[in-house]
DNA sequence: ATATCTACTGTAAGCGCTTACAGCATACCG
DNA sequence: CGGTATGCTGTAAGCGCTTACAGTAGATAT
């Protein structure tokens, strides 16, 4: 590989001149031109490490995810990764980390190869991550609740999400509220939870719940639970739509009509949620903007007075109703 | 940041004892003692670009990936990561890139930051893109045919997938079927297209096709305008599940029963093709392997004799035969 | 006793780059 | 015309690390 000072050599400059060139500092016109000339006939790039070496920068970002199958880890890191190119950043991924030493592990291996690390952590509780962190590392906290504030975080607004749901399905009438929970050490789950309890206090409601694990399967089983009881409720209320999609599978296979014995109603609004039959009402959840917004927290960090700190760091996510929530007698005219 | 030298000044050795002490080289027990002690107290952490600069080596490889809505890109890079961590390599991720500019662009600012890329491009022919790839860059295309055979490949056969399909579809008796295609520009879908084209030809079934482009929107578009012919088909293969499930959906709404007046069949095997009703008949796509595999081939590049290199590249997709291509009589009866 | 080997350790030379500093024109001021 | 600001360039130091090489000390062989 050539380096400066084979440009240098090449260009007949110092190569002070040819790492002028390179970080846009005042170079004159016919050295910039002589440089560029030699160094694209050398193949020349600059040596990225020892770039790094003196200016103490990276230009990389790390994410740490949790271990995620579905669209959920795409969209987000679909969301950061678009703002990052924008800012000539990179990023290193990391997932497949459910366990807190497993996480330290991670983060402690990212140090020194990343500016700032964007951290999502759903299952731990950030309050016990946090020490976990290096210190000397920029991190923003991304959709999960219950840290100290010793870093910022981006959050989504679970328990309105829920509280919306839990609202549309009692003003349709419904009484009788089922809901497949998520797994128990989840906190997206738990904040979801916590809404649909809370509308139910305020309400004449009966709420029942299920043990789900956000998976279709977890949900499938939820819905042949169900059907064991006696009663059907008036509506299930599974808390994400993967579950929602399992429930709506054994409830079909059993000819129960949805919407018109059982309304169904999901969390997440992922892309299918309107092609199922019934469509699927869910409450949507903005995940590209989840990371990109958590992605501009750390920019603040990094870069202090680029740009405009964000005015709010919890998103709240959009009631969608769609069919498999409406009243029987609302449905089926087409 | 503490240095090798405070490390070494507090421990008492040189700075060459602490550089074996972290590299696993040979050095005395009560000097490794000394060492780490020191290392622990002063929260010392070898600086990486210091030592990619000396060893020439990154410990992290590049995924280079088009803008992929979807599972597809999660389950790949969960395939992925999931050997890198094993080896202790890094991961660094770009995606959305669909365009051949872009890509080129990506790859560059890889150069120096990683030891080798993964590369992949369903949109973009390979023979276009080689040239694009820094020489140096150790490098291997995922599900991208068409290349000049300067880098290794691991493909998917989409074409015996899409055979297989037909070719149970023809069994299932259907002699009219409609095939959904991909956009006309990706590889996979052209592939698919391919192996039905050439199944059908060796039968006395009568193919037609109608556009899609991998979305669901565009598979439910096709549904609509499948209805709008005077006669249906016997049989809808929709080249990816997502435009199965559009389609699905728009063949519900005008009550036309699947699989009784029309069977329907997709590619992919996303995790709730099987929750669907009626369940979708697919071909499964083991992406996580193609993701590991992939990596495996890389390594075999890297680190020349450290494992053996794997026996094929072509990873044959499987079918999946579920209720949605079922013969009407043959269903219905639970 | 000297010679040879082994096991460990230290010295010092870079890896390829950025940047402080100094130098040297040229242009401008009074 | 001397003095000074201005614009560009080169020299050299050093970022934090790995590693070739040489050196030391003890163990074993002759």
């Amino acid at each position: 590989m050539a380096t400066v000072y084979d440009v240098a050599e090449k260009a007949g400059v110092s190569i002070a001149t040819v790492s002028r060139v390179f970080n846009n500092n005042t170079v004159s016109q016919s050295a910039r031109e002589k440089v560029t000339a030699a160094a694209r006939s050398l193949g020349y790039t600059p040596n990225l490490a020892a770039r790094s070496l003196m200016t103490k920068r990276t230009d990389t970002i790390g994410v740490v995810l949790p271990d995620m199958h579905g669209e959920f880890f795409s969209e987000l890191v679909r969301g950061i990764d678009a703002g990052a190119r924008r800012l000539g950043l990179h990023m290193l991924v990391s997932c497949s980390h459910d366990e807190l030493n497993e996480m330290a592990a991670v983060l402690s291996a990212m140090q020194g190869r990343v500016d700032g690390v964007i951290i999502m952590s759903p299952l731990i509780a950030i309050g016990a991550l946090e020490p976990h962190i290096p210190p000397p590392l920029p991190a923003v906290i991304v959709n999960g609740s219950g840290g100290r504030g010793l870093y910022p975080e981006v959050n989504l607004d679970n328990r309105a999400g829920a509280r919306q749901m839990m609202a549309h399905l009692l003003a349709e009438g419904h009484r009788d509220i089922c809901i497949v929970s998520g797994p128990s050490d989840n906190l997206d789950a738990e904040q979801r939870q916590l809404g649909c309890v809370e509308a139910a206090d305020h309400s004449d409601c009966r709420l029942r719940t299920l043990a789900g694990a956000f998976t279709e399967a977890s949900g499938y089983a939820a819905g042949v639970e169900l059907l064991a009881h006696k009663a059907l409720p008036d509506a299930v209320f599974a808390l994400n739509d993967a579950m929602a999609i399992g429930c709506l599978c054994a409830l079909a296979e059993r000819g129960i009509a949805v919407p018109g014995q059982v309304a169904l109603a999901g969390f997440d609004d992922i892309p299918l949620a309107q092609y199922l039959r019934p469509s699927l009402t869910t409450v949507h959840v903005p995940i590209a903007d989840l990371g990109s917004r958590s992605l501009q927290r750390l920019l603040a960090i990094l870069r202090p007075g680029a740009g405009a700190a964000t005015a709010s760091d919890v998103l709240v996510p959009e009631l969608v109703i769609r069919d498999s929530s409406r009243r029987a007698c609302a449905l089926d005219l087409r």
